[in-house]
DNA sequence: CCCGCCATTTTGAGTAGTCAAAATAATTTC
DNA sequence: GAAATTATTTTGACTACTCAAAATGGCGGG
């Protein structure tokens, strides 16, 4: 039974991996995990050694099978639990993730179905965040942002990819949350604004880091 | 915060207290918490050191009064989740204590207090166990068991003091579960024997230890 | 009163995970 | 192409918890 650390690891792994495609860079490891970097290269050498990442000295880390699998499984339990937490125990969704890292330990994959099954089997977390099925498939589309979709053209907001509970507020505050509808109407790239109309709202700027975090789909 | 092994230590001196009234043998923690009888010497010391235990050495253990309210906690939060299992994710009573000793120690406050809602604060758990409430009372009343009850009177049954899985469903199979009526026909403390008869039931056979770990109250 | 038994404590050692800080590579800069 | 910067790895040390096995203390039986 892998330990909490190990899940740790394997579950950041996985999240970064889908940004960098491909080797992550041991320092992204680091700050995600908050560790320093030298136990970073410790802990990596030894899931190496168990066979679930492969180390490329002075490059990086990737996932193997298994450990895909492995994070995979956490990253259901993860996105599950806030599910529940929000609608069952009817929580704020900017809360639900810190509680959802301690539970996707502790929890069993025979509670994790029964669970499942309460909820309807749902394919997407409060965030928008596609839950991996029992079988370890996660239907990752690629989706624009608010950084990237095109001009005046109306979206609907499928996801946002950010779980500080600071950005999650904001983001409600302005009505940002996901099946919500938008229209970029300027993109500054020099000044690094983005300028969105939400139906009946004034226009609303964002940094384009913040835009680029908020995945969209064209509307209708 | 106290770690998921302090958490238990405190835990089943908690338990453990309740049967032998006053100190705790060292050795009788050891077995409980499946650790050899040193490591308990040197954690207790640790314990004692963060003033949650007092320590008599060669003699026992016992609770502080910060301890037991640390204690009360956790015992809250696996009361509270075996009952949230059975009711909600309708699992199995003899199946939820395992579950529950890994949930104890991951779920927060916050959600707990929700849960307690959703069920409507619930004053015992699926096995008649009462629930400690969220100051720390812990309404704990004397009750008779099948092995101590006068003979022939009907009884209700309150409460199981026994979690293993083994026995529980033993227990169901005939028709022992807390709220069911019975009544003891015979009782041969030789042969340490128990006879408990069942409305519309055949006459069971009870170790003495087996009835020991069954709770009842006078019907009606 | 001493012997032996049992529970408890001590001692020495191991595992998992972590940090601080020095050593080493790789990459960029000039 | 040498020097400087930055990322990574090594080394040594620490905390929390655990076990095995030897030492100790208390107590009942003779």
């Amino acid at each position: 039974m892998p330990s909490v650390t190990v899940e740790n690891y394997l579950k950041h792994l996985l999240l970064l991996a889908e940004e960098t495609d491909g080797l992550v860079p041991m320092g992204a490891l680091s700050a995600a995990l908050a560790v320093v970097p030298g136990t970073v290269t410790t802990m990596v050498k030894s899931l190496a050694a168990d066979g679930l990442v492969v180390h490329r000295p002075r490059q990086g880390v990737k996932l193997t099978a298994a450990g895909r699998r492995l994070a995979l499984g956490v990253l259901r339990k993860h996105r599950l639990v806030e599910t529940f937490l929000v609608q069952v125990l009817k929580m704020h969704w900017s809360a639900v993730n810190a509680e959802a890292e301690q539970l996707e330990h502790a929890i069993s994959d025979t509670v994790l179905d029964r669970l499942d099954a309460l909820l309807g089997h749902p394919s997407t977390d409060p965030h928008g965040d596609p839950i991996p099925s029992r079988l370890g498939k996660l239907h990752s589309q690629v989706y624009a942002t608010l950084a990237t979709c095109p001009l005046a053209r109306p979206v609907r907001l499928v996801r946002i990819t950010e779980q500080s509970a600071e950005f999650l507020q904001f983001a409600e505050q302005h009505g940002l949350l996901p099946g919500a509808s938008a229209r970029v109407t300027d993109r500054n790239l020099a000044a690094g604004l983005v300028t969105v109309q939400r139906p009946r709202g004034r226009p609303l700027a964002l940094s384009l880091a913040a835009a680029g975090r908020i995945l969209v789909e064209p509307a209708r």
